[in-house]
DNA sequence: CAGAGCGTTAAGGAATTGCTAAGGCCCGCG
DNA sequence: CGCGGGCCTTAGCAATTCCTTAACGCTCTG
């Protein structure tokens, strides 16, 4: 999972932030003071940093140039009422996204999804990897735990379809239209028999399913398992 | 600034409200007849529009669906008490809020600013977060506390369709036609069950209520628990 | 205080999905 | 040219999941 810095000097809301985060499975490191905050960064390379403007030791903005001097991480910002007018500014030097006091933790999480989605987006020519699966578009090979997997065109086709959209539902017509080629008429049985063999192939079934997930009446989408 | 146009037949509250509204720093343009605020929609093209239902020259709704014909604005209804009834009609003839009358500017202005936000702001592709509840459309997941609820899918449009109109009363029957794609009969009742359903997810019921609230006559609408 | 509107539960039928099996097509190979 | 094998599609049934209707009691409004 993902690790977090966490930068803030108020104890109340950096415990229940850190404390939050982790149990949705983020690995948080927490700082009261700029210095720390700074060499956690340095030390464990997080992949997102929360960082408070108004801190006691130094000047937002100056720690998020530092930052900034050595690291490219994802940086978001958290301003009190009333700063607002600094927001621009600290976008402009380098942050990734803000977020004004009071907020909720949902809103948090949301942000650091986001932006750890953009950081993510996917480098074609790259392989894919979702949860233990492995794509390699340009070779067209799948791999799970390692294991090399043996699949069809139209299998790779559809796996592929859908690891370029994690977590996306995905209609069958829609299958149909981009995967099959067939925008017209064609039947979304196909596409459940196809569904049927990749799950076999990955050693799961619609009844206990891990990566390959349906969403009723919609369609599907693939997920990296929890 | 945001541009807006009045069109009002009251003198006193036309004026009232244009001065409290272009102090705020919106660019106010006031109209005391339907014709004259017809004319000042299609010439100015205003972000919002705040119209009364009670003029003297031309019914309201009449006038409602002539703006619509010519634009997307968003539009604010303003009505007197007692027409409560005709609240549902303007909602499904295009308004996108109502206030009743005697409103507080600080009412007014707090719809003006909603209806803005949700203009602008919801970018699709990301979550949306009413209080600690979260719904991404494009996993069609929602999360509450950072729990994830399984919704069916009609529950899942619904809460959807909602959560896009924070604090925005939606009429049933807007419902059956936006969500349930049924612009004919359908009863409104299923969307009752549907409701109530939705509630038992969300950890309520109607008479403790903290998210979905329902406005006797006239619809529900998506709240942030106070 | 009566009637309309609303909340909730239950139950039947409708729609969707999972999976197996049975052809048909295409291609390489004998 | 005929054969065999892989692959895709269609068919069909069982199993889920979902939606709607109905019914009853309660609440709000006028």
């Amino acid at each position: 999972m993902a690790s977090i810095v966490i930068i803030e000097d108020e104890q109340r809301i950096r415990e229940l932030v850190s404390r939050v985060l982790a149990d949705r499975g983020y690995e948080v490191r927490a700082s009261a003071t700029a210095m720390h905050g700074l060499q956690s960064v340095v030390n464990t390379s997080p992949d997102v940093v929360i960082l408070d403007m108004g801190l006691p030791d130094l000047d937002g903005a100056e720690l998020l140039k530092m930052i900034r001097a050595v690291s490219d991480v994802p940086i978001i910002v958290a301003t009190a009422r009333g700063e607002d007018g600094e927001i621009v500014g600290t976008l402009d030097a380098g942050a990734d996204d803000y977020l004004v006091k009071p907020f909720s933790v949902e809103q948090l999480e949301a942000r650091v999804r986001a932006v750890l989605r953009r950081a993510t987006t996917t480098k074609p020519g790259e392989p894919i990897s979702v949860g233990e699966l492995s794509i390699d578009g340009a070779a067209r090979e799948v791999a799970l735990n390692g294991r090399r997997l043996q699949l069809s065109p139209k299998e790779f086709d559809l796996l592929h379809y859908l690891a370029e959209r994690p977590d996306e539902v995905v209609s069958k017509q829609q299958l149909l239209a981009e995967v099959w080629r067939q925008p017209y008429g064609g039947s979304d049985k196909t596409v459940d028999v196809h569904l049927s063999w990749l799950r076999k192939k990955l050693g799961e079934s619609a009844a206990d399913s891990r990566y390959l997930q349906t969403v009723h009446g919609v369609g599907v989408k693939l997920v990296t398992p929890r």
